[in-house]
DNA sequence: TCATTCTCAATTGCCAACATTATTTAATTT
DNA sequence: AAATTAAATAATGTTGGCAATTGAGAATGA
């Protein structure tokens, strides 16, 4: 089986802060603090029983990846997601993915293609068996091993700036109906493109891929009423 | 005179983080900590008088940033930056400032697009007195206002991932005999397109400009000879 | 001599306490 | 009673210290 690296941001699980970084930031993606919210180190690390060092340092993380500002002398609170930073985020991503697999195409390896055949081919076996939760793994496996494949460590990084929106997006996206396989679809016509080494059309179909997924989620976000607005 | 906010990575300058945070982004910049440099925590609380804390904190934030990789129990090394990364950044910056330029185009202010021409007018003041220093900050501005008028969180927040390369990619660029003049140019036509509201046009111009700026650059690093490599 | 284990120095991870700053509440003055 | 000032409260900023982990070199054994 093929192994795959852990992405970035999951990096330093190991320690209280990394655990702490996590949890904090799927709270946020999750809405469980809201635009506007102070994250308060004293309560946050009673809540949490651990001292208020590591809450501190995943804070500053936090601020860093934009999803909460701090402000000096007074701490950080939660800044919103808009819909229209969601449709600027993958406005962004289109371009970014579509990239990644442009360079894919001409530097992946014989390793990393049988990676990709395999994952797709995995994606076809649950997307028929109707199982989300599966599938969300390896449609993310999927983009991960392009991005790797790119050898762009930059264009890796410029990516995990925004991994958790990505991920979110993914998971309500493929629960979609009819989405799943519309997307397996994309994704066989992206392996085929990246086989034949053909990067133009790669990155073509990447932005295609990318683009549509945008409409399908922003839809979907705009019938369920606001994302991640307040709702009081 | 306009007034310019300060830029999401200059923030918290006040506090010793954040200063802290500034200096050590600098010296790996600059290269005083070279790839595979090791960071240590107690070494540089001495060297710059203060506690760990706020070199911790630091710490974390280059971490994120991707200048440093940070290893569980063992510490913070500097991570490398090879040309093929310098040409990765400018080709996802042409992207970037070309959406930039385009969204711009759209949504900018009377008030912004007043401060632009203003910013251009003093580029050209000081490039017809040959006078680098104060020119770099008026190139700067002009970016910063393009991205502040694009009305885009996600774009500026984007960009700034990279900040640093950039402002020390410009300022090499403009000291190079003849780029300031064409720099100014260019800069010209994309406030003219601003001007006339054509989005297409400005995004053209605009990944245009970054792909001249990129090219001089990097000749100028190739003849330089190697960029931030170690040289033991 | 080589390999293995042990010890110790160096370094990070985490914490509790103190200092500073901001905000809220109460007291005082007009 | 309203406004201003002063005290108290709560939060962040910073510090130094202790525990846990790592790595290197010494000591030991084959």
């Amino acid at each position: 089986m093929a192994k795959f690296e852990k992405s970035e941001q999951e990096n330093n699980l190991a320690s209280l802060r990394g655990r702490i970084f996590n949890q904090l930031q799927n709270d946020i993606i999750d809405g469980k603090y809201q635009e506007g919210d102070s994250l308060i180190e004293t309560k946050l690390s009673e809540e949490m029983g651990v001292s208020r060092t590591p809450i501190r340092e995943a804070i500053r993380q936090l601020e860093l990846e934009g999803l909460v500002e701090s402000i000096p002398n007074k701490g950080a609170i939660v800044k919103g997601i808009s819909i229209q930073d969601i449709e600027d985020i993958y406005t962004i991503r289109m371009m970014i993915e579509g990239l990644a697999a442009r360079w894919a195409a001409e530097k992946i390896t014989e390793e990393e293609l049988a990676e990709l055949k395999e994952v797709v081919d995995l994606e076809e076996f649950y997307t028929n068996k109707n199982d989300a939760n599966h599938l969300h793994k390896f449609d993310s496996q999927f983009h991960d091993i392009i991005f790797r494949a790119s050898k762009s460590k930059t264009l890796m990084h410029t990516l995990s700036t925004f991994h958790h929106y990505v991920q979110k997006a993914r998971t309500a996206s493929l629960a979609s109906p009819g989405r799943a396989q519309k997307a397996l679809e994309e994704h066989r016509a992206i392996l085929q493109a990246i086989i034949e080494r053909n990067a133009e059309k790669a990155e073509k179909l990447t932005t295609e891929h990318v683009k549509n997924a945008s409409k399908n989620f922003i839809s979907l976000v705009k019938n369920k009423g606001e994302y991640y607005e307040r709702q009081d």
